[in-house]
DNA sequence: CTGTTAGCGCTTTCAG
DNA sequence: CTGAAAGCGCTAACAG
């Protein structure tokens, strides 16, 4: 059955000195003799006391927790993202909540109203795709509570944002199939009012030579681009895709390889890393680490809650094709 | 520039009333005359006042938070579970916390540790493959927190567990495969270590006919699964699989179609119904559906927490063979 | 129905 | 170097 839990006091008064004396110790305050100090600790460390972390926390006006709201734990990428948050907020003892929107705004809305709340330290946000604005987190502001966006964001000059850097990455694409040299290309981006399918659709047409052909479409899942890849072959022969999710690139090269042409057609998108390239080895993608993007995004937040300011900048995060 | 947050007491001071009376008439306390009520809500939602519910959490002593511990954010799976439970919790007002071992003792350990130290009302825990014992979680029997196990657990009669019922789902693989009369099968299973994959072997081996041939494995990834299937069939012409995990079925399907035998060979396994099943139409999969455990992971814990005792009951969630 | 008071467990001035 | 005392913002007896 559980006892009452041990407090500072109760440590305090069986060795005969002031609970300030034991707060202080055990936070290895140098005003503390080594002899008491070590004292304090070893009693503590024999009892397995810990102080109350909230009670403190509470005193300082602090809560240690970041806050990650996202719409989804889509099946890739997120995930990575997560564990590259948690890594590293726990390194500097900061936990890490994660509250799901499910892409409503209203669900958005919600989430953060709690974090301010209960006073999170700062709030690492990938939007909705139905957020069109950023109003919802002026409570952030005045209430002082740094925020960072990552992944699907809008430009502010308010917050900062991290993702990798989709204009380029797609570019780096579009290169590559103008070195293939095919006059046609069939392109897939992912649901039209995510930030990334803008980007990414913006920076691979600038970077694709004006004189290929090319078929695109929006698709939402795997059936979807699928479905669309399977019509580009039957129609014209496609025999170079652009995708940009792993979601989209499943229904392509599944398709591909209905087709059997898999040694003889150029797939090419955003991948990360495990199941597509395992199941098609000539695969070329642009690694989205997600736990590179956790981690900046981590590292930001923190920076922020260290200084207590939102920096606005927007870092991308450099990538490479594999 | 952030403004010192407004409290209860500011709130008081300007309506002219005392704090409790604030604090009681906006938690609906029914003593409070319904026209004080009234005037204290309106101000409170005028300028947007939330009581600090750190505060108030930490007078109650209460957390309001739940901390899932968990080894890995699989690609599969998991991110379902994560979303089951934050689900479920946040109808309660409870908060996710989540905390990762990578499959390391030392920072299950850790976690566990730490959760204690910050008072969470509640612990959801999935071993680490290198736990082979529970005494570290001895410390929140002794704090009183409520512990609930998932997915990867021990058996234990200090503490509930939820999964799927592994063996009976197994078992409804063999059957099958039973059924479908050859003499010969290839099962693949997990990570040696894991609690499932010996479940699930278990489950499997006890209700597949004795006269059938079977080779074995255990397999850490997709690749691994899949030199093994692209042995056997070479080596026996195997026309049947067993896979536990989406990751071994993708090797599994991959070696099947390399070999050109999709529609002359039954793959049966575990799968979360997305990807594998997409990717082989002729999949016979056991649905392992994240959400359904997460839920009912979370509604244990929030058992446990509100009667402030572990119940050591071992939920197996049943299952359908698709 | 409302106010007064005490105190959750800790940290942190301020004295000594 | 150590102790006394105040108080973070809220809630909950206990009075009235």
């Amino acid at each position: 059955m559980p006892v009452k839990p041990m407090t500072i006091k109760d440590l305090a008064s069986f060795l005969k000195v002031s609970p300030s004396t034991v707060s202080r110790a055990l936070n290895n305050h140098p005003d503390i003799s080594l002899e008491v100090r070590q004292r304090v600790q070893q009693l503590a460390a024999e009892l397995q006391f810990k102080p109350n972390s909230f009670a403190a926390n509470f005193r300082k006006k602090q809560s240690k927790l970041i806050a990650v709201v996202l719409p989804k734990i889509y099946r890739s990428f997120i995930p990575d993202v997560i564990e590259g948050i948690t890594k590293r907020l726990s390194a500097d003892q900061f936990q890490t909540l994660v509250l799901i929107t499910e892409d409503q705004l209203a669900n958005e809305v919600e989430a953060i109203k709690q974090c301010c709340d209960m006073r999170v330290d700062g709030i690492l946000l990938s939007l909705s795709n139905q957020t069109t604005d950023l109003q919802h987190l002026e409570r952030c502001k005045t209430m002082g509570i740094p925020l960072v966006l990552f992944d699907n964001t809008l430009q502010s000059d308010a917050f900062a944002s991290i993702h990798i850097n989709d204009a380029a990455a797609a570019g780096l694409c579009a290169d590559l199939i103008n070195q293939q040299g095919s006059s046609r290309v069939a392109a897939v981006f992912g649901p039209e009012e995510l930030s990334i399918s803008q980007n990414r659709k913006l920076g691979f047409f600038s970077n694709l030579n004006k004189d290929i052909e090319v078929a695109s479409c929006y698709a939402k899942d795997a059936q979807a681009a699928f479905r669309f890849a399977d019509d580009q072959i039957k129609k014209h022969q496609t025999k170079v895709f652009f995708g940009i999710s792993d979601e989209v690139l499943l229904g392509i090269v599944t398709a591909v390889k209905e087709h059997n042409l898999a040694k003889e057609t150029l797939v090419v998108g955003f991948s990360d890393g495990l199941t597509m390239p395992f199941l098609h080895r000539e695969l070329r993608y642009i690694f989205h680490d997600g736990k590179v993007v956790g981690t900046h995004a981590a590292e930001q937040i923190l920076k922020s809650v260290a200084h207590g300011v939102n920096f606005n900048e927007h870092i991308e995060i450099p990538v490479e094709l594999y």
